[in-house]
DNA sequence: ACTTTAGCCTGTCGGC
DNA sequence: TGCCGACAGGCTAAAG
């Protein structure tokens, strides 16, 4: 489930299957999730052949000559490549069947998740609007100071916010603020750059550790609840209220802000 | 320009 | 056992 490396593990998992492959039939059993599934896609998509899987953000993009796909896996959704004729349950919403005889199908009890289509040489307007890739170079503490200046939000809403920085969900947002020694709470523009720069650096650590676990628990990708037990062995605060803080003891609190719950040591982060 | 809120859905879990 | 509310890893549109 998607944060942002569970995207990347996702792409990685099913990119070898899909390139190179035509989609000779497009399955559509819900076409109700986040948005509709667009009439426009549910036309184009079949008999294209697939020329490349990437990702941007949380958002999948799978490219043809006549346009590309645009799918996001929301809160509770997951891709695996099965064999055609694998029996559809409950939440699988659709299905690419593909040349090799086998199929890239959706599921999503929730149906936070979209598949959205995207016209060659235009920007969907779903991605018009992010930030920077936490991974890539245009980010660091100096981009984040930068842009903070002068923000009353909380610190951890602002970095949540994906037109500042994109992939940063709850989980590793609470994470990367307990590896700064930041309060959740605090305001973003009271934040130094000290502490900024300390924060991006440990966004990039987690999410590309994260994403090294992802990948060699998942490299087949044909298992059937398709997720590793995240690295809960490894969380220093997310889902631990109450527990003792690995750093110094004190109690794990937990706060609600913005609607999410978030986790912090009030000892090591202030 | 920024911040906050409601809402999209279903499943699960804990308390009574 | 069943009922009920709280909560879940995301994101957008609209309101403030």
């Amino acid at each position: 489930m998607p944060e942002l490396p569970e995207v990347e593990t996702t792409r990685l998992g099913i990119s070898p299957h899909l390139l190179g492959q035509r989609v000779t039939k497009l399955v559509v059993r819900q076409p109700k999730l986040r948005w509709p599934i667009p009439p426009s896609l549910i036309k184009a998509l079949p008999g294209q052949r697939i020329d490349a899987v990437e990702r941007r953000a949380k958002y999948l993009l799978v490219h043809t000559s006549a346009g590309s796909a645009v799918l996001h896996l929301g809160m509770s959704g997951s891709l695996r490549v099965l064999d055609a004729g694998t029996p559809a349950g409950k939440h699988d919403h659709y299905d690419w069947q593909l040349d090799s005889g086998r199929l890239l199908r959706f599921t999503d009890p929730r149906r936070f998740g979209s598949l959205l289509w995207q016209a060659p040489g235009r920007t969907h307007k779903v991605l018009v609007a992010l930030g920077p890739e936490p991974l890539g170079d245009a980010f660091d503490g100096d981009y984040l100071w930068r842009l903070s200046r002068g923000r009353s939000a909380a610190v951890k809403t602002f970095i949540m916010d994906q037109a500042i920085v994109v992939g940063v969900g709850n989980i590793y947002a609470a994470e990367a603020l307990f590896a700064a020694g930041i309060h959740p709470r605090r305001k973003a523009g009271s934040v130094s750059r000290a502490r900024y720069r300390l924060l991006a650096e440990a966004i990039r650590r987690i999410l590309h550790y994260a994403i090294q676990r992802g990948g060699t628990t998942l490299r087949d990708f044909i298992s059937p609840d398709g997720v590793p037990g995240y690295f809960e062995q490894e969380l220093y605060v997310y889902g631990r209220a109450g527990e003792p803080c690995r750093n110094c003891g004190s109690t794990i609190r937990s706060i609600v802000l913005g609607q999410r719950s978030t986790f912090y040591c009030p000892a090591c982060q202030r």
